[in-house]
RNA sequence: CUGGCCGUAGCUCAGCUGGUCAGAGCGCCGCGUUGUGGUCGCGGAUGUCGGGGGUUCGAAUCCCCUCGGUCAGCCCA
């Protein structure tokens, strides 16, 4: 290798051709997804004040020691962003648009934590939000379009997991039970669980050392402990996606990180992948975000899916493969100067055919070698003879259309291939 | 931030306890067929053995540091 003097930074990946034929495939399934729902499309700057990212909750230390923030040349405290929802909500509070605002995004996110499987420092998010609506239907459409996305994948065996976090006046009571509980307990807890008892102890619900979990099998769950209308809530989401038919299990062990988080929360985990940052979409109702961000007492909701998890998962199941095949046609020109191939993949790409060709005058050889590699269905030869009849050579490079190759005039030629182009298409799906 | 494993060609890797150890397969390029790919045959190119330092007559091989990869905790997508 003529040595590299640089490479992509730790935990980033530089995602090439053909693989990123499969992000561009993604982001306009899950485009569809969204939008036939209503959702629009948000771009919001990569970069706010850290304070829309730093809040008071609990969380907050944890999350400045893995924020990408510095100074900028005014002397402004910027953060990259490290997640989507806290600048959609600043948008929403600087613009207050109508609600509901129903909105959804793709974007890279950025989080200065060492690398694991699933886990990068930029990764790439989509997602969407709903503000300005309480209505426990929303919680439904928003966990339905997860659902429908991650199903339009391919995917199959993933289970949604579902819990709700109450009010934050629910959660004050239900702490008080849980840490009393967990006090009990605290000698069988693993050695690094215990400080986190009386710190934050929803905290010790989702930590993976078997030693905890053991104990917090047995833990009070927060549905037991939440008000009547809390209750009622989560009743109707429950209702709902049984009237959609989505599967869901109840997880009373399900928190999220932050404090602004309200009622439901969900995450949608893949079976097969044995990794243990497994979670490809997760979500939740986050009542006191608004609030937090300088706006008007606002409910919201949304998720974000992360697409490096996706894909992984994609992989264990050996679902979305990606498109296949960058051109349909190639065109291998045998003339004098090439310039058959200069002028005719103009006209066919002018005319709507996928088609490439090679350079730097090659043999003929090499040309039928590169029109194999590029995935194209026909080649199209062009040499002197057929320049002297004014045709061009369609010979089929797969198996599917046999070894016969035609003589094509050269007024015909856009038809013939648009006709054989179809029928590939046709036969794809 | 803490800990385990790993770093040899574009890719996957072999290289025993330091002494032809700079190798294989795939891929790439060319030729067999100066107008036919994918199969087959033949030939070819590419490496400061991640980087730096040390031990030694001698280091891909042993030691230290560093960077990177990977996995786990923590946190989350």
């Amino acid at each position: 290798m003529a040595r590299a003097r640089f490479q992509a930074p730790k935990g980033t990946q530089d995602i090439l051709p053909p693989a990123s034929a499969r992000w561009e495939q993604l982001l306009a399934t899950y485009a569809t997804v969204v939008e036939r729902a209503g959702y629009g499309l948000v771009q919001s700057p990569l970069f706010e004040d850290l304070g829309v990212f730093q809040r008071e909750s609990e969380g907050a230390d944890a999350v400045r020691k893995e924020m990408y923030d510095f100074d900028d040349k005014g002397g402004r405290r910027i953060a990259l962003r490290p997640e989507g929802t806290a600048s959609i909500v600043r948008a929403f509070v600087q613009h207050q648009p109508a609600s509901p605002w129903k909105v959804w995004y793709a974007t890279p996110a950025f989080r200065y934590e060492n690398v694991q499987a699933g886990r990068y420092r930029q990764h790439h998010q989509v997602g969407l939000e709903v503000l300005g609506s309480a209505d426990p239907d929303v919680d439904v459409e928003v966990i339905a379009l997860g659902c429908e996305f991650l199903q339009a994948l391919g995917l199959r065996k993933v289970e949604l997991l579902l819990n709700t976090m109450g009010t934050a006046d629910d959660r004050l009571r239900y702490v008080e039970v849980l840490r009393e509980f967990l006090s009990d307990r605290i000698g069988e807890l693993a050695e690094d669980d215990r400080e986190k008892v009386e710190r934050h102890p929803m905290r010790v619900l989702d930590s993976k050392r078997t030693q905890t979990k053991q104990v917090t099998a047995s833990a009070p769950a927060i549905a037991d402990h939440l008000s009547p209308e809390s209750q009622e809530h989560f009743e109707r989401v429950k209702e709902g996606l049984a009237a959609l038919r989505i599967p869901y299990v109840l997880e009373p062990r399900l928190v999220r990180g932050f404090d602004y988080y309200t009622h439901t929360t969900f995450e949608f985990v893949p079976s097969m992948v044995e990794n243990a940052q497994a979670t490809i979409l997760g979500g939740g109702r986050y009542d006191g975000l608004v609030e937090e961000l300088g706006g008007p007492p606002t409910p919201g909701i949304g998720f974000g899916s992360g697409i490096e998890r996706l894909l992984i998962a994609c992989d264990a199941e050996g679902v979305f493969p990606g498109p296949q095949g960058r051109v349909d046609v190639f065109v291998v020109d045998v003339t004098d100067g090439n310039h058959v191939a200069r002028d005719l993949t103009a006209q066919l790409r002018a005319a709507g055919i996928r088609c490439d060709r090679a350079f730097d005058g090659k043999g003929m050889r090499a040309q039928m070698k590169a029109a194999d590699r590029s995935g194209a269905s026909h080649a199209v030869i062009v040499g002197d003879q057929e320049l002297a009849d004014d045709t061009a050579t369609v010979r089929p490079l797969r198996a599917e259309f046999g070894e016969h190759q035609d003589a094509v005039a050269r007024a015909d030629l856009v038809a013939h291939l648009s006709a054989l182009i179809d029928h590939t298409a046709k036969d794809q799906t």
